[in-house]
DNA sequence: TTGCCAAACAAACGTATGTTTGCCAAATTT
DNA sequence: AAATTTGGCAAACATACGTTTGTTTGGCAA
């Protein structure tokens, strides 16, 4: 059920997706659905928060590999990437699906992407940049370039991690 | 009745917007606004349309007040951030609607967007970068990180010209 | 064998959706 | 002055929505 409420989410966004659709995704009937989630809401929260838990590990797992804050950085930036753009459903719901879509689960949806920003903040405080810098800047550029890609983003193109690479390039240089 | 769409499709997005919404807020009834757009998706593009129109203005009006390339670039995402974040609803629905939110006018929309991103290359291929600068990349960045600003702007805090100028900065510097 | 419980079914709840129809008054054209 | 277009009203259309209800089923523990 967390499957394809993930894959309807992110491929026609929150509201364009009711539970129909999810049911007979699964070979169910709409109120069975209420058998495991109290609503619909519940429902979006339980895909984003597995959603934002894949892409902090994926992001922790591949920061760990690095001691160096660049490459720290950029390994980051990669496991993001890779995570939004083509490894599966729930992290590209995170980055589809807008907090305020869903008015009930608001507060939870906002605090899961805080908790995940902090990674971030950690990272790009241990770079060694020029003290006049604006890191908080820095984080909101290269985090909505990131996120934004999955606008624009096409699988035959430049791979996810190639592009994460620039990116960071492109702010270093 | 445009004015109306726009504050809703910006406020509530596409889907989440109904006819009703819209005719009471111009005080009519739902059906009397077929006397003037065909469908909903009608309606969507043609707010789009004067979205796009608006920022565009804004930006190629900003351009030529400077002859410096980078000067240019960077009127032109003042003039882009200030019409997305605090302007008016129009240009807002642009960033905040996807065109695919509307299956029936998702190749007008597309094409509105392809329209305005030109004036972005142009700028971008009239910069004096290293040869070796990957030129796509970077306005694939700046766009994403100004698009993606609307998710996290306050009115309160810095200004959209200032976040211009150092998303700008932190890209030349 | 009994009692219980979770999970799913079957069917409907009330409401909201985008849209259509027929009509009418005011404005515009002829 | 007559004819015609315009723009809106009133009411309904058919469908889809999230959710609730009462009931049935399978499996497990006492």
């Amino acid at each position: 059920m967390l499957d394809a409420a993930a894959h309807f989410f992110r491929s026609k966004g929150f509201e364009a997706t009711s539970m129909r659709d999810i049911a007979r995704a699964v070979g169910m009937l709409p109120g069975s659905l209420y058998c495991h989630f109290a609503s619909k809401d519940d429902l979006l929260a339980a895909v984003y928060a597995k959603g934002v838990a894949q892409i902090s590990q994926a992001v922790t797992a591949a920061v760990e590999r690095h001691s160096d804050p660049w490459a720290r950085l950029e390994a980051a930036c990669i496991a993001h990437m890779e995570s939004i753009l083509q490894k599966n459903d729930y992290a590209k719901v995170v980055v589809r699906v807008r907090p305020g879509d869903s008015a009930a689960a608001n507060r939870r949806l906002v605090q899961l992407r805080d908790d995940f920003e902090c990674l971030l903040i950690a990272l790009i405080d241990d770079l060694p940049l020029k003290a006049r810098s604006d890191r908080r800047m820095f984080r909101l550029m290269l985090l909505g370039a990131m996120n934004w890609s999955q606008t624009w983003y096409q699988p035959n193109g430049l791979t996810p991690r190639t592009i994460a690479r620039r990116f960071v390039a492109l702010l270093r240089d």
